[in-house]
DNA sequence: ACAATACGTCAGCTTTGTTGACACTCCAAG
DNA sequence: CTTGGAGTGTCAACAAAGCTGACGTATTGT
């Protein structure tokens, strides 16, 4: 690789910009959860519990393993949360019908309703985002962060997309 | 919902949109953190620890206080890191010379070492995402991420910038 | 009948965050 | 020169959310 063959074309990629890219992911990132933390700090729940959420209403009836998977965590873990959310009545935990071993994981009314705060709330932040930033630039950061993904994550993204589309 | 008043140009603002960048926010993160996460995995560190080495590294000499507005963290979540830190011989604390009750915290050559290791890794994988996604992809991921952030974090994400630059 | 799968749970450990209380050093203002 | 307050460090106690390992139960498929 020629040092600069085009000039322009690399200098984005000099360290300096590099680490300044790692430090936009980090206050950004930190922006993103800012909304739901408030509000879920005002409640018995943590993150944790808003990822279960979050994936339970975009995958209705999903088991306990599938959840499992996206969220990359142990069943225990899972559990501890997933409990809490049943004990006070957010989740429905329903026997599987065609495999009874499984337990299929709905939100209740309550659930919707505390999802769509969080939601609505990250989606505020991120509509702002989108907005400001105009849709070319929505493009690219929406290329750079699949690109950014661990293999597997790209995996479950992808699948999870073609579901919601 | 027929609601694309004028198609396009407003089509990455719907809510599916939105909850696509959500994900993808979400699952890009953890592709951000795996590889540091793998390497602190194999010592007694976490992500707490690699957080203050980069910024140590980042400003080198800068004071407890000054770190700790950086992080948002209390000071006896910081002081637990850096003590440890200190005494594994990674990081130095020298009384400040203008005002003796300040701490400068600096990287020993052994901190060096180390956090070179860990942001060579996240490096060469955002180094990746960049060249996959282009230049103009690497703007608007930039872009999005910095009005992605709270008022406060941007803020101090601009000095880190004047200071980097 | 038996092995494997899906789920739940108990016990115990770690990291990283939190409050609250207290002490020390030092600077600056009265 | 004393005193108030800022910067720092430390103790204790606790919580959230992750982990491993082990075990039990129900169900399914071979």
């Amino acid at each position: 690789m020629p040092e600069h063959s085009s000039g322009n074309s690399l200098l984005y990629l000099t360290d300096e910009q590099l680490r300044q890219g790692i430090e936009a992911m980090y206050f950004a990132y930190r922006g993103f959860t800012a909304d739901p933390d408030r509000i879920l700090g005002t409640m018995a729940y943590g993150r944790a519990h808003h990822r279960a959420i979050h994936f339970i209403k975009r995958a209705p009836g999903t088991t306990v393993t599938n959840l499992l998977a996206i969220l990359g965590v142990t069943k225990q873990s899972l559990n501890r949360v997933l409990r809490a959310l049943i004990e006070d009545g957010l989740v429905e935990s329903q026997v599987g019908s065609s495999d009874r071993r499984e337990r299929n994981l709905f939100l209740t009314e309550a659930g919707e309703a505390l999802e769509n705060r969080l939601s609505e709330a990250q989606r505020t932040r991120m509509r702002a985002a989108f907005r400001d930033a105009g849709p070319e630039a929505v493009a690219g950061f929406r290329k750079v962060l699949e690109s950014m993904m661990d293999g597997d994550m790209k995996r479950r993204y992808a699948s999870l997309r073609e579901n919601g589309q």
